[in-house]
DNA sequence: TTTGAAAAATTGCGTGA
DNA sequence: TCACGCAATTTTTCAAA
């Protein structure tokens, strides 16, 4: 199964753990952080990365630093699922960085991130013009103090 | 100025795309997907992480396969300023992805990842035990469309 | 920014615990 | 099955132009 847990020992959830925190780290260093040759740590990630643990390995950009200022989550409240279904054909609107559907009312989540508050006003504007969406509720980032990943320890 | 935008040309904005998807390619690669050397992509991935465009080059961990199979986003609502900077004492709980003050009604959204709803149930009961905590609401997350970083294009 | 070369890291394989 | 050492290959990184 897809949504099943992988079988980890303490030593997977270690690694796990530092490559969470910085994968630029050659496979010698992480061996020397967990008592292991660069090889077995290969093997290791290796298998991490084939059942699926580890999804992807990717940059973290600064959002301010691209242009994108102003950080919001948006809740949308939706008649149906079949207006629920119409509003993630905005999938892949740039602005638009994570998408739930969330328990409740028919809400959709989104987090968004976008270059100015005409920006937040401009995607606003593209939901509600969306069939069945009765309604959003915007809360605008003031500032953020914790963003990053899943913990690997249970 | 630390949050002031970094000055970015299309490469390197096409570059940050492709490490933002993904960043184990290796620069021969990336130099060919942008036109340019080995070298002059090095430079300039160096030049991005200096000036801290790029902040950090991750694994990216699935939630569920690591044991952490339901996520909820939590809106915290506080009586005033001190008891927003109380709960941010929080910051090193595992089981909290993202925390972010918002703008409206003194609020904290917690982005919070757990084993099981015992686990929300348990978080929320340490959540409202700090003083000046008025309440929070929790939306749990059924389905995720989109889950990304910042797209580097304006 | 490129080319070319040195240094370093990744990765495959054979061996043994 | 899992980890190690060795070695081939690939990649990173540092020059000089």
């Amino acid at each position: 199964m897809r949504h099943q847990p992988a079988k980890l020992d303490e030593i997977d959830r270690k690694l796990l753990a530092l490559l969470a925190e910085d994968s630029t780290q050659s496979y010698a260093d992480l061996g020397e952080a967990i008592h292991l040759s660069a090889p077995a740590v290969h093997d290791r990630v290796k298998r991490l990365k084939r059942d699926g643990v580890i999804r992807a390995t990717v940059a973290k950009i600064d959002g301010c630093k691209v242009g994108r200022t102003l950080l919001a989550f948006v809740l949308v409240n939706t008649k149906n699922l079949v207006s629920t279904k119409r509003l993630l054909t905005l999938a892949n609107v740039p602005e638009i960085e994570e998408m739930h559907t969330v328990a409740g009312d028919s809400c959709v989540l989104l987090k968004v991130r976008v270059r100015e508050t005409e920006g937040l006003e401009e995607l606003l504007g593209k939901i509600q013009d969306i069939e069945g969406v009765d309604g959003t509720r915007s809360y605008i980032v003031m500032s953020t103090f914790v963003e990053r990943g899943p913990d690997p320890y249970l």
